[in-house]
DNA sequence: TTGTATGCGTTATCAA
DNA sequence: TTGATAACGCATACAA
């Protein structure tokens, strides 16, 4: 393992002090561009590296960024396992350490305790992890954090997002104008802002289209599968010809039920997800789906941070704009050369 | 936020000088007793929490444990998500920070500078990530390193694991012990240790009931659901009255094949996993299966590694013996009060 | 534009 | 058993 080079052994080389190297290092001005150049040459040469816990120290920061999932998520929820893998890559191209902060006895103690410690200097905070209670504690804990998907109640936090809304209405704009008659929606739970957006766009198909809104078509579901398998009697029983889901996990669930029903899709039915995480399944339907730009969100979010701890002021709200996929449980659409398919991209298993 | 007190202020408060306060709180000798609890208190009561970063830059640990899955395992491996879920919630308990580390251009080397950088203490290998062959330069580094699972070649690394033959035969024996003639074994691959070690239990649980092995009831696969799926007919074709596959994603695979095919089980094929990760699945089969002890396996490659940071000895292997499950998918056995069968404990879904 | 000096919070060394 | 004091590696106010 090659010895730990020091600033001092930089600045030694390069003729110049500890000051000016560390300035030259870090981009502050009040520097000649020249020995910026020739401090930064020697650095790489002598394959320098700060010690993040002395730059911390001094005032500096942990460059670590805590992620907060929630209790179970990682092991549960794909969306959040499929999150966390963006993170872990982004961060790592950021030269960002990443901390994972789970659900302990006390998690808000905890997490102050992590910025307290010098250990992260902030944290992301998933949407999935809102129903935790301590989330709200930690929230007044003046920490900095970026919400990946909106809090129901705290607009002054910096939220990033998909868009929900607007996606939504495309798929089932989609569905409207290929045919179906009586569009049906399986919603996520009320309660979270995504959920209720995409759920507007479904009403924004319609009234777009000056169609009326047909309340008995609206279920509303709580983004698991089982609550989408459980519920295909009664989403059946409204005699839909198309049924627009919040979550692949819950189209899944009721593309089960309906083979078990021998209806066919899109034959009779025709079905849609949202996030793209069906694919990972194996031997599952090539789901219509709005994809969830998972690295983007996690750059985001990762930069936004990052601007926060810095003292900057991003902006409060970003939202990223998904592909969708246009799969085999929807009708065909004219395809168009300004706006191609997203190709399948079948996962390959290892 | 609470202010941060530190340690001159407990100091101060109990009225000693921060090298006394230092020793007594770390408990190093060379303090009164009386002294001790007295800071002890005094901290307590200040709500004093050392600052890490200082900890670390003046020679002690960080405190932060990385760990190592993969390229996109957390996101495509139940195994490897279920592990990770626990080794977040041990490390919190451990009052350890824990550092997910990627698969960047050059992980090795980043591995290398998270270490030098001062922000983790040293690595967590889990088997899954093997296969990447940088893994193979990092092991040379001379970093404190645990493996969860068996390296195939490094014998000199401590290594964390889950009984994998002796459960095996359990499972295999039990098999036969309930009228099964021609039970066969779906490996992983068999590179990887703990595909080995479960093939030897299969074999074992053959040779100590004096009964010949037959080698075309033995088939390699690759731990993925897809590799059971597609072999079904090739498995079929050597006339099985029982399977023991290596793992329960190719469990599942094999069971959604023999449905197709209309085979019953345990009826016709009694069949058995491992890992126990199948229960999170929708509507699967209550699949026999041998429960990996993930937090277990977390616990003790932490408390492993700390050993090793610290420069103590601890043992190069410790096995943990894990519980298994049998469900409805083997013959029934005779239950014993004193090995009482593990309840289904089905997870609930959000 | 540069260098000097100080401090960040802790542990470790050495006298006392 | 204690308590000054010197590191640890870096950033920064301040003086030059």
């Amino acid at each position: 393992m090659a010895e730990d080079v020091t600033l001092g052994d930089v600045a030694r080389a390069s003729g110049v002090s500890m000051a000016a190297a560390s300035r030259a290092l870090n981009g502050k001005d009040g520097v000649r561009p020249e020995v910026r150049d020739r401090v930064q040459l020697v650095a790489d040469g002598l394959g320098y590296r700060p010690n993040r816990a002395a730059q911390n120290l001094a005032g500096g920061r942990a460059s670590v960024v805590g992620l907060l999932l929630g209790s179970d998520e990682i092991r549960l929820d794909i969306y959040a396992a499929s999150l966390l893998q963006s993170f872990v890559n982004v961060a790592d191209s950021h030269d960002e350490g990443l901390m994972i902060i789970g659900d302990s006895a006390s998690p808000n103690v905890a997490v102050r305790n992590l910025i307290r410690d010098g250990l992260i200097d902030g944290v992301i905070i998933s949407a999935v992890a809102l129903g935790e209670k301590w989330v709200e504690e930690l929230l007044d804990a003046n920490v900095p954090t970026v919400m990946v998907g909106a809090h129901p109640r705290r607009s002054d936090l910096c939220v990033v997002d998909v868009e929900n809304s607007s996606s939504s209405e495309t798929v089932v704009g989609h569905m409207l104008d290929t045919g179906c008659q009586r569009v049906a929606t399986l919603t996520g739970h009320l309660s979270r802002v995504d959920a209720s957006l995409r759920l507007d766009g479904y009403r924004a198909a319609h009234t777009k289209r000056d169609l009326t809104i047909d309340d008995s078509l609206i279920f509303e579901g709580d983004f698991s599968r089982a609550a989408g398998y459980e519920r295909v009697d009664e989403i059946l029983s409204a005699n839909p010809d198309a049924l627009f889901c919040a979550n692949d996990e819950m189209a899944l669930g009721v593309h089960k039920g309906l083979m078990e029903r021998g209806v066919s899709v899109p034959g009779e039915i025709s079905l849609a997800g949202f996030d793209r995480t069906s694919e990972i399944e194996f031997a599952g339907p090539l789901l219509t789906s709005i994809g969830q730009p998972f690295d983007q969100l996690a750059t985001l979010a990762i930069e936004t941070l990052s601007a926060l701890v810095d003292n900057e002021q991003p902006p409060l709200e970003q939202l990223v704009t998904p592909e969708i996929f246009w799969g085999e449980t929807t009708h065909p659409r004219e395809p168009t050369p300004m706006e191609p398919n997203v190709p399948p991209d079948r996962l390959e298993r290892k």
